[in-house]
DNA sequence: CTATTTTCTTAATCTACATTATTGTTTTCG
DNA sequence: CGAAAACAATAATGTAGATTAAGAAAATAG
């Protein structure tokens, strides 16, 4: 069964009873993504966390000339979702879709809501993941203020080496904030250093 | 009492009896801070979320060249912490200073933890304004991507209306992430269209 | 009230990064 | 497999925003 792992995420931060696993997995929902194919869209009001399974997706807006900025690639054993849209349940502004063939188990906002109400230990599993979110968030926000571009992209080898050989290098340009032609320059003058 | 301000912005989340009021204010302690008074430097653990009840604070980062980069600003009712530093109880990065004279409430990480443990609707709000804060920064993250600064100056005015008569013109460039030089010739723009 | 410090404005010059264009390479897929 | 699409490298040119400098205005302190 494909449940193994999304309990170990959540095994990570709080510890559940076999009756509690078992409620907790009988409201997931699997769902699987090719390539390129959208789990939302602008717009869309996003209802449900996602936990990915296999495979890597990725969160991004459009601005008014069309470019992709990415807010978060979610690789195996991350969970992703549209939080402004989810928490108040009006269109959102991102797009989340899947850079290779992908599959995310989904929990609607409203049985997340009554797992809190029943099991209050899942709402301090969301609020211990929410916080460790914010925290790598202020991070990137004052590295985009405080870091050269060349910083930024060391800064995600550091912070991401996994990601570095599996993405295409313009995903990883439209998360650190450059063109990709700028990243291929950044990244020349890094291998000659 | 000063409590009145804290408890309201509680209320806004979760419903507290009496005897939960009065536990949690039992908790909290004060401090004023005069106009350039450092709640918390950088390399140092951050031990207390803080609320203002009074005056404004801002956190802060410096970059190798010395120039602050500003995280956050913390008027009247909102809450305030090296997030990072509080979770980890690491040495953290933040600066957090007073723009004006202040006066904080403040709640230690363990009481807030003996909290969450006692009664879960200390959690449930936790939870909540943690959750409205990421939301926050991942807006911020993409209007940093994809935004211009004219557009990111133009976000600030409409976001946080009362906070541009307030405050120097040098602490909102710190923020948006452009020179003071460069927002006054923004400004000029600004005026004449 | 005056002296000092901090903040704001303006303008000239500079640079990190964007844009555009071209060519070569890799991946995808029928 | 072969054709098409996506991706990457390089280089010339353009620009948003930085830097430097200097003076004016405002806030602060003594």
């Amino acid at each position: 069964m494909p449940y193994d792992l999304i309990l170990q995420n959540i095994g990570k931060h709080i510890h559940l009873e076999p009756q509690e696993e078992a409620r907790f997995v009988s409201l997931l929902t699997s769902r699987e993504l090719k390539k390129k194919q959208f789990l939302l869209r602008e717009n869309e009001v996003c209802r449900h966390s996602a936990f990915v399974i296999q495979g890597c997706l990725r969160s991004y807006n459009l601005d008014e000339n069309g470019f992709e900025h990415i807010l978060q690639f979610a690789p195996t054993d991350w969970w992703t979702a549209d939080m402004y849209s989810l928490i108040s349940q009006q269109p959102g502004s991102l797009y989340i879709d899947a850079l290779e063939d992908s599959e995310v188990l989904l929990l609607s906002k409203k049985d997340q809501e009554q797992l809190y109400h029943d099991c209050p230990k899942f709402e301090r599993f969301f609020r211990i993941i929410t916080e460790n979110s914010l925290v790598a968030n202020r991070r990137r926000v004052l590295d985009n203020l405080s870091l050269s571009a060349q910083q930024r992209y060391a800064m995600f080898c550091q912070h991401y080496p996994s990601l570095i050989n599996h993405l295409p290098q313009k995903q990883i340009a439209a998360y650190i904030g450059v063109t990709p032609e700028f990243l291929s320059k950044l990244r020349k003058e890094f291998r000659h250093s």
